[in-house]
Order: structure tokens, then sequence, then C-alpha cells
DNA sequence: TCAAACGTCGTC
DNA sequence: GACGACGTTTGA
């Protein structure tokens, strides 16, 4: 069992800046064709075309799906790999539909091989180019967020008179896991 | 303003 | 390395 990250009271609050709702079911959009727009993109990209948005910085920019591929090219989401269970909170496309070019690494995308094997932006699909200052910032919240929930944890447990092993049968109980 | 999903980190 | 979570970017 993984992180129990799962919040006991999620995101039913649409007041927040952008929280997708429930809507992993129901796409309910045939009318779209995003196709050809991430084809004009590559063009654009390619140099093409001048009319994008200036260029940022390298570090927040974004690739975008090739949408020639065959994961590309599905329409509709699988609904049963752990992107589409997790979405909301995952917050990732579909297991089946993920771009191949984007499954690569940023570096490998712009077809660069210089990099230290012991640098931790080595690793895969999600650690391209990385580790900044936003990222840095990240990895602090990050740490008191880990520390906070096991505090949470504890108190929890230790007001239910529990051990983890408990915890972790009332939470599956609670899931459905069990029963 | 919102939905979608990329990028990245920590944990397992 | 897979997975989950989440900020952030991006297009509509
Ligand atoms: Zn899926
Ligand atoms: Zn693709």
């Amino acid at each position: 069992m993984p992180k129990p990250r799962a919040p006991l009271g999620f995101p039913a609050s649409r007041g927040g800046p952008q929280l997708p709702s429930d809507s992993e079911d129901s796409p309910g959009m045939a009318s779209l064709s995003p196709l050809s727009g991430y084809i004009q993109n590559e063009h654009r990209q390619a140099g093409l075309f001048s009319l994008g948005p200036p260029p940022e910085d390298p570090q927040k920019r974004r690739r975008k799906k090739c949408g020639a591929c065959v994961p590309c090219l599905r329409k509709e989401n699988c609904g049963a790999c752990g992107n589409c269970l997790n979405r909301r909170t995952g917050k990732q496309i579909c297991r089946m539909r993920k771009c191949d070019q984007l499954k690569k690494r940023k570096e490998d995308w712009e077809q660069r091989a210089s990099k230290h094997p012991e640098r931790r932006e080595d690793r895969g699909p999600g650690g391209g180019v990385g580790a900044s200052d936003t990222d840095g910032k990240r990895r602090e919240r990050e740490r008191e967020r880990e520390r906070e929930r096991e505090r949470e944890k504890g108190i929890t447990m230790a007001a239910m008179g529990m051990t983890t092993r408990d915890a972790g049968v009332e939470i599956a109980l609670v899931n459905g896991e069990i029963g």
C-alpha cells in the first residue's frame, strides 16, 4: 500500500483556482479535435509559424503530445489504468493515451545526451530538466507535508489506541477493500 | 475561468 | 522503476 495521501474530504470545493470536477466517466466530448491543434503546434514549434507565445523559461515550458503516435490517436480513456483511476489527484493522462514522445525524457526529445549519470535529473519520464529554485521550494513543502502527515497519523492512532497495522486494516475497511 | 495534463519530487 | 500527489502550464 502506497501513501495514504488521499484527502479525507476531497476537493469538493470548487472555489479553488482549478480543481477538476468529477467527470472521469462522463467525457461527453465528441466534437473535440485537438489533434489538428497539436499538429499546428508542431509546425509552430518547427519554426514554420511565428505566432506562438514568446519563449518563456525553458524550465517551465512544456512539451506537447505529437498527435500522431498510437497513444495520441486513442480517443477515449481506458478508465482502468492508474492514471484514469487517480485522475482527481494524479492529474495525468490515461496511460493508454500517453504520447510516446512525452514518455521520453526532455533531453532525449531535444536530442541531447550531455548529462551526468549521477545527477538527479537523470530520472526518466518525470525527471528531465528540473531541480531549480522552484523545485527546491517544492521539496521543502513536501518535507513539511510529510512530517505533518506522520504526525497526524500518530495522533490519530494514539487517540484510537491503534497500531500501524490496525490502522491499515481500518483504512482498508473504509475503502471497502475488506469485507 | 476552467479542464486537461506535463513536469517533478518523494515514497514504495 | 512504478506510483501517487500536486504545482503549473496551456488551450479553450
Ligand atoms: Zn487509462
Ligand atoms: Zn504522440
